[in-house]
DNA sequence: AATGAAGGCAACCGCAGAAGG
DNA sequence: GCCTTCTGCGGTTGCCTTCAT
């Protein structure tokens, strides 16, 4: 190493490309190819490095560029194969044609794994965080949530016109909602001994990969099971393509489909919404029919077909909150 | 309407590995 | 086998646009 840059040669231009160069660069390479990047420059008529010739040809010059927003099913197998591969950026985008990894890694840093990090998973490992702060933001929606539910019985005949007027509805549905909260905090405490997806040798991703998209990523439709998508390395880990699409057609959530609020109270009813939208959880109106029926006590019932936490949420009933907080009284009196 | 903050994206930088002599 | 050169990749930066106040 300890090769000086391509670029420091002196007079050689940086930044942003005009149209003539692009220009430039775009006939030499349909009339020549791009042959040794070092000298096209040069033989282009272009004050520029190789190294910037050959980004600007990859990234955005390319006749097979696909351009505009990402689609549900590029989305699902991008976080499906960043679960698996971490950030092979250039092997991601192997399986997106027209995709280039550069945009696959700003669409990743900018979008997919803010949405992860706000629902409380880590973006590297795809499984749930489990240290407090992680779940600072699902604390504060609870308290708002909890103020709500308090306004709302105020008086027993407030309460009374509320259930009669369809407010008791959305409280039983905010209820059932909470509770699937409390079910994906307690999948976090579950996992909190698994080992990180990075420490799986580079190849086993790369056959799972191969494996998973060889035999069909989940189809968004949700024509597979989701116990069937999740690759081996992967098993115990959350969204991969356990992730469920967003609602179909939910135009106002925001040009991404997932969707996601400003914070606060708002986020819960979002992230929610997002993953009740056909995946491998019951879409929300399940679990308020299970909040309007017999909801279960347990917090986790309502949704046991859940492949999250690997089995813990399925398997083990809550408390989940009282083991964190167990003197706090906002939680005892909340649970 | 003005201004600051945040988001999004194109491009650059530096490292690592492959290829060739 | 060693050294040099070239290419590709991932991380980071900085500019431009959009949004919020």
């Amino acid at each position: 190493m300890g090769r000086s840059p391509c670029c420091d040669e002196s007079g050689l231009k940086k930044g942003p490309w005009t149209q003539e160069e692009d220009e430039k660069l775009l006939q030499y390479i349909q009339k020549n190819g791009h042959g040794s990047w070092r000298t096209l420059p040069r033989l282009a008529g272009l004050n520029r490095c190789g190294k910037s010739c050959r980004l600007r040809w990859t990234n955005y010059l390319r006749p097979d560029i696909k351009r505009g927003k990402f689609s549900q099913e590029e989305e699902q197998t991008i976080l499906h194969l960043h679960s698996v591969l971490g950030n092979k950026w250039s092997a991601i985008a192997a399986h997106l044609p027209g995709r280039t990894d550069n945009e696959i890694k700003n669409f990743w840093n900018t979008h997919l794994k803010k949405r992860l990090i706000q629902m409380g998973f880590d973006p590297m490992t795809h499984r749930p965080r489990t240290d407090f702060f992680a779940a600072l933001p699902q604390l504060i929606a609870l308290a708002a949530l909890r103020d709500q539910l308090a306004a709302a019985g105020d008086t027993p005949a407030a309460g009374a016109q509320h259930l009669q007027d369809g407010a008791g509805v959305d409280l039983a549905i905010q209820a059932a909602k909470l509770q699937y909260l409390q079910c994906l905090l307690q999948s976090a405490a579950a996992t909190t001994t698994a080992s990180p997806a990075g420490t799986v040798a580079a190849h086993d991703a790369e056959a799972a990969a191969a494996a998973a998209l060889g035999g069909g990523l989940c189809s968004p439709q949700g024509t597979q099971d989701s116990a069937d998508c999740l690759v081996p390395v992967s098993g115990s880990q959350l969204p991969s393509c356990t992730f469920p699409e967003a609602p179909v057609g939910s135009e106002e959530e925001g040009d991404q489909g997932l969707s996601y609020g400003g914070g606060g109270a708002d986020d819960v009813v979002d992230v929610f919404a997002w993953h009740g939208g056909g995946g491998s959880l019951p879409p929300l109106a399940d679990l308020s029919d299970a909040a309007n029926n017999n909801m279960s006590t347990d917090g986790c019932s309502a949704t046991a077909s859940s492949s999250f936490g690997g089995g813990g949420a399925t398997s083990s009933p809550l408390p989940c909150w009282p083991e964190f907080f167990p003197d706090d009284p906002f939680i005892t009196d909340f649970l």
